[in-house]
DNA sequence: CGAGATTCATGTGAAGTATACCTTTAGGCTTAA
DNA sequence: AAGCCTAAAGGTATACTTCACATGAATCTCGTA
């Protein structure tokens, strides 16, 4: 009876579906021709045309909010290169794109070095080694032949905010210790307060080249989604307006075409399990909901246990305070709190300290608010606010107790 | 009454500790000549 | 004797603790008007 059920399901996704082709919507997806771009694309091909011939480049830097284009256009001329060096290959080239945000890697440079060795085809232990090791060890394997070498650092204003920008000045000064090859860095930032915070020397060497790009507006978001649209959907499938609105949204959100695309996919998808033959414009208000939980619940369900306990700690206490409605949150209260949520959980109890700690960077992970006030003599201390939403906040208790034997 | 000192409760920086893991090295054992 | 394995020694990164000093405005104190 079971099965039955499952083989209806099956069969009216089968029958159903509302995707040609899904994989075009996807964030990894990369269309042939890039929209509105060619500015940009054309600027970046020409820094770095010199390639070619076996020169080194000047080092580049683009900045863009997310989903600008950033990543593809790099790519696309990445490619693009790759194809000319191959009809002419008198000089070894290899690019090698990493995103620094990604969780494991970005927190310090050994991990970032370690990675960047792993791609080159070396292999380091997660631990134990000098950093200074490491360094040496990329070196070697940069200069063990002749080659030039295009380090892509995607969102590297992330990891510099976590370590020192003494991270870029090795980078920048590397090429001083290469002997065979030559490296060239493109780094790309969100941000774009970003290099005014790193120190002079790296900020020259690094950015000698540097390419804005600007978010795009609400027209051109709706000619990329129109343009993969076409070709991802099967005809007529998607109501009038929706497009529209997917833009909108995206366009609100500092013009992130990949949300939109998101977007668009995800609405896709809850159409296809609604069973509903057209796209919907509620659908579009559903998938930014979505997105908005999925992002942040992934964020939380990976953070270490002790993070989740005072993550806990937070929000029961915030929803205390809500009801019995008392003001704000200070960090004394939540300590207090967790310490006894520790207790009774039998977990260690990490000092005021460290949770001080924790609290930062759940801030700076955007899950909570945090400001440092001085109540004169009542001392000075953090007051916290959540900032995120009530739904989100019964899954997110959801899954940190999923974590926990006792609660 | 007002300027400067005090005070509170925590922020924050620096240094130290515990743990997990890495490489190197030396000693012991096995193996092949 | 050469080769291999193992365990100890010596070293590092990371997460956390300990210690000590920094903050900043409400409040107190005390000299002055």
């Amino acid at each position: 009876m079971i099965n039955s059920e499952i083989d209806q399901i099956f069969d009216s996704f089968d029958k159903n579906t509302i995707f040609k082709d899904k994989s075009l919507l996807q964030s990894n997806h990369k269309p042939e021709e890039i929209l509105h771009r060619k500015e940009q694309i054309k600027q970046i091909a020409s820094i770095l045309a010199p390639i070619l011939r076996g020169e080194k480049t000047s080092n580049l830097f683009l900045y863009g909010k997310t989903g600008s284009g950033k990543t593809l256009s790099v790519q696309y001329v990445q490619e693009q290169l790759f194809k000319r060096a191959k009809e002419n290959n008198k000089y070894k080239l290899r690019i090698e794109y990493l995103n620094c945000k990604l969780k494991k890697i970005s927190d310090t440079e050994y991990r970032i070095l370690a990675e960047l060795i792993k791609k080159m085809g070396g292999n380091v232990p997660d631990t134990g080694l000098p950093t200074q090791t490491v360094y040496s060890k990329f070196i070697e394997i940069i200069d063990s032949e002749r080659q030039l070498i295009v380090l892509i650092l995607d969102e590297i204003d992330q990891t510099v905010k976590k370590i020192s920008s003494d991270f870029l000045y090795n980078l920048t000064r590397m090429n001083s210790e290469l002997s065979k090859s030559q490296i060239c860095i493109v780094g790309i930032s969100n941000d774009l307060t970003f290099l005014d915070q790193v120190d002079p020397r790296v900020k020259s060497s690094l950015s000698e080249e540097e390419i804005v790009f600007p978010p795009y507006n609400a027209l051109q978001l709706k000619d990329i989604l129109n343009n993969r649209a076409k070709l991802a959907f099967k005809e007529g499938i998607i109501e009038e307006g929706v497009i529209e609105k997917c833009a909108a949204f995206a366009a609100r959100e500092h013009g992130d075409a990949r949300r939109a695309l998101d977007l668009l996919r995800i609405a896709g998808e809850l159409t296809e399990r609604d069973n509903s033959k057209k796209i919907k414009l509620k659908y579009i208000d559903e998938a930014n909901k979505k997105i908005e939980r999925d992002k942040i619940l992934d964020v939380i369900s990976t953070e270490p246990k002790q993070f989740q306990l005072v993550l806990y700690s937070i929000i029961n206490l915030s929803e205390q305070f809500n009801k019995e409605k008392k003001g704000p949150l200070f960090t004394g209260d939540v300590y207090n709190y967790y310490q006894d949520f520790c207790l009774k959980n039998k977990t260690d109890v990490l000092t005021q300290r460290r949770v001080s700690d924790i609290i930062q960077e759940f801030d700076m992970l955007g899950i909570i608010n945090v400001r440092v006030i001085s109540k004169g003599r009542g001392g000075r201390m953090r007051e916290i606010k959540l900032a995120i939403s009530k739904s989100i906040i019964e899954k997110a208790k959801e899954i940190i107790q999923g974590g926990l034997e006792y609660i």
